[in-house]
DNA sequence: CGAAACCGACCGGCGAGTCGGTTTCAAGTC
DNA sequence: GACTTGAAACCGACTCGCCGGTCGGTTTCG
């Protein structure tokens, strides 16, 4: 009788015990629908009917995978938030010890990523603010995690002397800034600039801003000088 | 019959056209209740019934000053715009001649201007992601006027030798959002200095992300107040 | 066969917008 | 200065469409 009593009770904390494979796939589908319609149009805007139909499938078939609007958002932030963290992650891994080189790899990841997912970052960029508390909760606490992340470098790098007397947590907040806005503007078609100077040229402003010489141009190797 | 055939067919573009001095008084409290709800629970939760009783007037008196939610929210918008304009175009007159000071004195402007009127930023901030592609475009129109503005000091400065070579446009848009990064950080909580202190900071990083000095430690500059 | 996955007609309330009416007020009129 | 008047300003009960959510089914598999 109760024909939805189903997985999505916990949709975004249980990946592992996977269904019937079709269902994941579908599961996926829905989200990427609702990724894209949460951009387009807005959170409030798009109804739940037409990210069924968009991932062709019904209202029902959707409920049975999310059991409200607000899940189907906090599914879609989760996935985001998961994406970026694993990029980042890998990025500050693979340079190595240089805060500054750390710095420039999350900043580098965090730019290409969202460059590469636009609708996604419009939904983090907008609901972030236009969201009720919680989901704008959920969000500052994802970026505030990133934030976090660049603010650590930015002190040890500022520990080192490798930077000009500022303010980590500010500054890490004005480098996230700057990124968006400029992801932002490109994306809304209003900077011509092809991704990869934009990207160099962001990169140029976000050390100069700390004072900062490039992790390569200092020396091989150590942070020592 | 018709009751409403009112002044609100042109209501932003006519404010010359004042009726009686009760109409205008009503017609700013509906907008700050308009600006304060809308910053506070998004646009799409914000109900036309909610607002007019926050202006402590009725739905009908609401609608007879604005046609409908578009409207209202268009309305707010272009109020914001005209402020911003107004200090920002102030403070740039007052700065000089020099692009250095001017840059300054405008972001400046834009600073204070945003950090004494929260809701409204918030909802300059949120709308402009959030709603409706006219809306959006409306506010994104603001926008670039601003950082045309600054590019524009950007570049005469860059052609001076006062900074280091960048790309205006760009670096333009890097400001702006590193200044809303920092504004909406602050007005969340999620920094805690004082404005005084974060605005010298947040000065700093922008100059020496440009690669150039304070105006005033090249020349007997002044700084405004 | 039975549970998982999916379907789509239906319901209920919520909120934007309407409308007939009432109040306020400035400008005539005597 | 009282009385009239009519338009501007305001009121709030009502309507009506839309959309989130439900539910009894049907289909698809293991």
């Amino acid at each position: 009788m109760p024909a939805n009593a189903a997985p999505a009770d916990a949709p975004p904390a249980n990946p592992a015990a996977a269904r019937q494979p079709r269902a994941e796939a579908r599961r996926g589908d829905l989200l990427a629908a609702a990724t894209r319609l949460f951009a387009e149009r807005g959170y409030a805007a798009a109804g739940m009917d037409e990210i069924a139909r968009a991932a062709e499938t019904s209202k029902g078939g959707l409920y049975f995978h999310f059991p409200n609007k607000q899940a189907l958002l906090a599914a879609v932030i989760g996935r985001a938030a998961e994406l970026l963290r694993k990029r980042v992650a890998a990025a500050m891994a693979e340079a190595g010890d240089d805060p500054v080189a750390r710095s420039e790899a999350a900043l580098a990841a965090l730019f290409r990523t969202l460059a590469k997912h636009r609708p996604l970052s419009r939904v983090l960029a907008a609901e972030a603010l236009a969201a009720g508390p919680e989901v704008r909760g959920r969000i500052e606490r994802i970026e505030d995690e990133f934030v976090a992340l660049i603010a650590a470098e930015l002190r040890r790098a500022h520990d080192l002397g490798l930077t000009e007397p500022l303010d980590p947590e500010l500054a890490a907040h004005a480098w996230f800034g700057m990124v968006r806005a400029c992801i932002s503007a490109w994306a809304g078609g209003r900077i011509s600039a092809p991704p990869r100077e934009l990207e160099a040229e962001l990169r140029r402003l976000l050390l100069r801003s700390a004072g900062a010489a490039p992790a390569n141009e200092r020396a091989g190797g150590r942070t020592d000088d």
